[in-house]
DNA sequence: CTCGACTCCTGTTAGC
DNA sequence: TGCTAACAGGAGTCGA
């Protein structure tokens, strides 16, 4: 290869790991099942959370294979043959790499791999290797994660679920939403494609959901993930080019209306979100 | 218990 | 053109 084909990435960086590019995660992680870990790298003590200290790593890992690789909400699980299980948050900007190739969106960061960005590492005795890499370090690997604060997964939450998320709560819609324990796996992007798919405004307070809005919503929230996983990844909604200053609602033209709402920048439709 | 405000982090970008 | 301050957001903590 003579040259290099040097594509810059324009724009912020907008594959925010949410639950399609988790899921995404997992599938690349089951290639990476069975084979045995024969060393691991933790430049990055800041990355190891709940006392996952690089010698408890090493004694976990080393000599041992994944044997599953499960996702619940926005947290990826990697089950080991024995002992505690592996998991990874990938924060903002985390991307899972196995064996060199990027995980879900290669063009992230692309072409730019800075090797201070590979945060956790471990290499397998076939040569290759399983690498979280996160430029901004909200990601994190930790050993056997406390799951039972989260809520059910947005991708299966059942309607009597997702009422029960939403019942009687004063917060605003979105910011329930947005609450891992309450859902798992709705971030800030897929949350603003599905209140505007739903017509509905993330300022509404959550237990003010009609039972029929709730359908809709329930119906949407299925369809959402299923197309955004479709099409690749949560920035890849109906509504995503228009989350900007001047955005125009692509459904009914209107002006879209910033708001921040649960601390996050909300974009969304006066017009038809009610 | 609930909920909002604040904090962590750093690459990118808007604005001077 | 170069610099700086604001911004992005997942998740944890804290206080009202």
């Amino acid at each position: 290869m003579g040259t290099e084909v040097f594509v810059r990435v324009v724009g912020y960086p907008r594959s925010v790991p949410e639950l399609p590019e988790v899921e995404s995660y997992r599938r690349l992680a089951e290639s990476a099942l069975l084979r045995t870990v024969t060393s691991i790298s933790t430049p990055d003590p800041w990355f190891l959370k709940g006392g996952a200290d690089s010698r408890a790593l090493g004694r976990s890992l080393l000599g041992h294979r994944f044997v599953s690789a499960r996702r619940i909400g926005k947290l990826l699980l990697l089950e080991i043959d024995s002992g505690p299980t592996l998991g990874i948050r990938f924060g903002m900007t985390g991307t899972l790499v196995v064996d060199g190739g990027a995980g879900v969106d290669r063009l992230l960061y692309a072409p730019r791999h800075d090797p201070a960005w590979d945060r956790f590492a471990v290499g397998f005795d076939d040569g290759g290797s399983l690498v979280v890499r996160d430029p901004r370090r909200l990601g994190g690997v930790s050993l056997d994660p406390d799951v039972s604060e989260l809520g059910p997964d947005a991708a299966s939450i059942t309607g009597s679920e997702l009422a029960g998320a939403l019942r009687g709560s004063t917060a605003p819609l979105k910011a329930r939403l947005l609450d891992q324990s309450r859902v798992a796996g709705i971030g800030n992007l897929i949350a603003d494609e599905l209140l505007w798919r739903a017509g509905l405004s993330p300022l509404r307070p959550a237990g003010s959901i009609t039972p029929n809005e709730l359908r809709r919503l329930q119906r949407h929230l299925g369809r959402t993930i299923r197309d955004l996983t479709a099409r690749g990844g949560s920035h890849r909604g109906d509504l995503m080019d228009e989350r900007r200053s001047g955005g125009r609602c692509p459904r009914d033209g209107t002006e879209l209306t910033r708001s921040t709402v649960g601390g996050r920048t909300s974009w969304w439709c006066p017009g038809h979100q009610v």
